[in-house]
DNA sequence: TTGCGTGCAAAGGTTTTGCATGGCA
DNA sequence: TGCCATGCAAAACCTTTGCACGCAA
C-alpha cells in the first residue's frame, strides 16, 4: 500500500507529533505552531494527514468534549502492543498507559459474548485518576452536606 | 434552589428523556422529533434545558467523537451506579448499548488496582462489531495474504 | 410585577468538501 | 505523465450568545 506520496507537510506534521508524542495536540495548536516556524500547512492538509496517521496507528485521537477540538497524540510504534490501553483523566489530562493481563480478558470476553473486537489504539478510559480523586475528596469534605 | 420556574418545553424534553432512556439522543434527533410531534421547541432552549439536566444529574452527557453532536441520555435517579458503556463500530458507525455485568468487574479491577474511576458514560469503546467483521472476513478470504 | 424561560437570528468554532493547482513517483 | 496531495474558500455542523418578548410564580 505504502502509504501515499512523501510529502513536506507530511513531515512537518509527523514530526511535531513525535516531538510532542507526551502532550495532546489540537489542530489549533499545531497550526498556529507551524505557522510561527515560518512552515505553515493549510488546515484542511492538516485534518487529513492527522487522519491518515490515525489510520496508520501512529497516532490516537481522544475527543474529551464535543465543541472542543480533538486532541490528537503520537503512539510510538513499539509501544503498539494489542493489549495496550490507556486511561485518560479528564480533569488533569494526564495519561496513564495500561499494560494490564486483565485487560486481555476484558477483549476476550467482549469478542465472544458480544461478537465486537474492541481497537484497544483507538479506545481510551476516561475517568478520574488517582490524584484528582484525592483531590476531589479534600474538596467535598470542606462543606459537607447530604446528597 | 428550586429547578427554575416549570414550563411546557422542559416538561416535553424531561419527558422525551425519561421516554428513551434507553437510547442515545443527541440534540438534533430530539428537535426533529418535536418539530414531528407538533411541539416544537427551540435548538437554543433545548441545549439550555438539557444543561440544566445534566447539572441536576438526571442526564448525562458524552461525546462519542468530535465533529459529531454530543448524546444526552436519561439517567433513572436509582440507577445512577449502573454500569452502562458503548462500543462503536469504525466500519459502519452503529452503537452498541452494553450493559453486562462483566464491566462491573472491570471499574472495580481499575479501581482497585490503578486508582483511577472510569466515567462509563464517557467512555467508548472503539471497534469492530459482528456484521462488520463478518464482512470483512468474507473479504479478506478473496484475497490471501500474509500480514 | 418580577425575573426567568423562550425563540430567533447571529456569531463562534471545528471539521469537511469542491476544485484548481502543485508536486511525487 | 498519472495521480495523489495541497491550499483556499465555501460549506456543513454543532453550540453559544444577545435581545426582545412571553409566561410562571
Amino acid at each position: 500500500m505504502g502509504n501515499g506520496y512523501k510529502t513536506k507537510q507530511k513531515d512537518t506534521i509527523l514530526n511535531y507529533m513525535t516531538e510532542h508524542k507526551d502532550f495532546h495536540v489540537t489542530v489549533n495548536t499545531l497550526s498556529d505552531y507551524l505557522d510561527e516556524q515560518g512552515t505553515p500547512v493549510g488546515t484542511a492538509t492538516i485534518y487529513r494527514q492527522l487522519e491518515k496517521l490515525v489510520e496508520q496507528g501512529l497516532v490516537r485521537k481522544y475527543t474529551v468534549d464535543s465543541g472542543t477540538g480533538a486532541c490528537f497524540q503520537y503512539v510510538p510504534p513499539d509501544k503498539k502492543c494489542h493489549e495496550h490501553y490507556h486511561l485518560k483523566c479528564e480533569k488533569c489530562g494526564c495519561l496513564i498507559h495500561l499494560e494490564c493481563s486483565f485487560m486481555k480478558e476484558l477483549s476476550e470476553h467482549i469478542f465472544s459474548d458480544h461478537g465486537f473486537e474492541i481497537d484497544p489504539l483507538r479506545t481510551v478510559f476516561y475517568g478520574v485518576c488517582r490524584d484528582c480523586l484525592r483531590n476531589i475528596k479534600n474538596e467535598t469534605e470542606e462543606n459537607i452536606k447530604d446528597e
